[in-house]
DNA sequence: AAGTGATTTAACCAGTTGGTTAACGCAAAG
DNA sequence: CTTTGCGTTAACCAACTGGTTAAATCACTT
């Protein structure tokens, strides 16, 4: 049985292909209304503009970008080092998913960092205030919380967005590549331990 | 006295800036010949079309953006700390002053991956063959010299292509973050210490 | 001064782009 | 059966885009 798809979700996802495969510039509206079966008009009928249309993607897929990591950071079960294992674990196999979504993030961001309002900020300031208690509390060892935080995000999205340049350097063929990306959860994981285990 | 520039280096100087500000896509013509203070019509006389004009620019900025390390590699009076130490320094002092380079080839080489062709790729192998011969010899720590590599130049880039999204997140204000950048090369050395000496 | 070749300009051009419009189809409501 | 309003279409449009052209200007040689 089929499942009914609304047009306006088949432009969505069409949209949400073609701005991440050629940017927003790039991208064609032409092009958006043949990959989602349509005529263009139907893009202006239900979303005004380019620009429009542009901004629910955007702000949809910044959503998923964003780590939703709030009811792991504040459960007291856990440990710091576990906390950070589990956002690791399900922000890696989010990427993996998703392998473009950085790029995009990141280049949109890039040419237009005021477009940062549509997205969730607070988990930021509760990453590093619970490093500095941990450390006040002598259970990890004194780190440069924000130098660790940007080496661990690093760490997660590089892969990623320096896939292309970094296969060509180390001559590394897709089946290669791809194996590194397996195995990159263990190795961040390993990374954290031996960066903060007193 | 005023050095006289030449219009095709004009030119060139300004498509340097409108493509990496603007991307491919978003570069137009007008404005490159509007930032060099000529007519549209000399970028066509001088440069056939904006592809080529965009191969010109993307091949000169690739070669800034491969690190040119084959000297200190070669030599054999340095460890292979002290290189890595040399590298990252280097690299990230001229990151500094190209602090767009990273994104421009990144993003461009995401959606056009076969343009690698100008660029040396040589430095790639020999590191990793270099890491497995101190690995046998015993005189670093035993590790994963992909995953490292990556980790590696990830923490020199990835400051500068996440600017936009980090700085928000942990809502860093300019002076902030230009102090990370600053304290980054320290920090970077000493996880590479850290990591690999025994 | 006239010729010559490279450089520069304004005007132009055809194709593309985002966006609009007016008519049409069609199902539900009256 | 007619009306009403949403969904859909083809045709259209003005602005913009990369690119061209023919004439003008400049620097230099003869």
């Amino acid at each position: 049985m089929e499942t009914e798809i609304s047009t306006e979700q088949k432009i969505l996802d069409a949209a949400e292909e073609v701005f991440i495969e050629e940017g927003f510039s790039g991208a064609r509206m032409q092009q958006i209304a043949d990959k989602a079966g349509i005529n263009k008009a139907m893009l202006h009928y239900y979303f005004r503009s380019k620009d429009k249309l542009f901004e629910l993607v955007f702000a949809y897929k910044m959503k998923q970008f964003m780590p939703r990591v709030e009811s792991v950071l504040q459960n007291p079960a856990l440990s710091l080092l576990d906390k950070l294992d589990a956002f690791v674990e399900a922000y890696l196999d989010m990427l993996r998913h998703n392998p473009r979504l950085p790029m995009f993030i990141l280049s949109t961001m890039n040419r237009n960092p005021e477009l940062m309002k549509s997205a969730n900020i607070q988990f930021g300031k509760w990453i590093i205030q619970l490093i500095e208690e941990e450390i006040e509390k002598g259970t990890i060892k004194r780190v440069n919380p924000h130098q660790f935080m940007l080496t661990l995000i690093g760490m997660c999205i590089f892969p990623f967005v320096g896939r292309p340049v970094f296969s060509a350097v180390f001559e590394l063929k897709k089946e290669a590549y791809e194996l590194i990306l397996t195995e990159r959860k263990e190795h961040v994981q390993a990374y954290i331990r031996f960066i903060l285990e007193p």
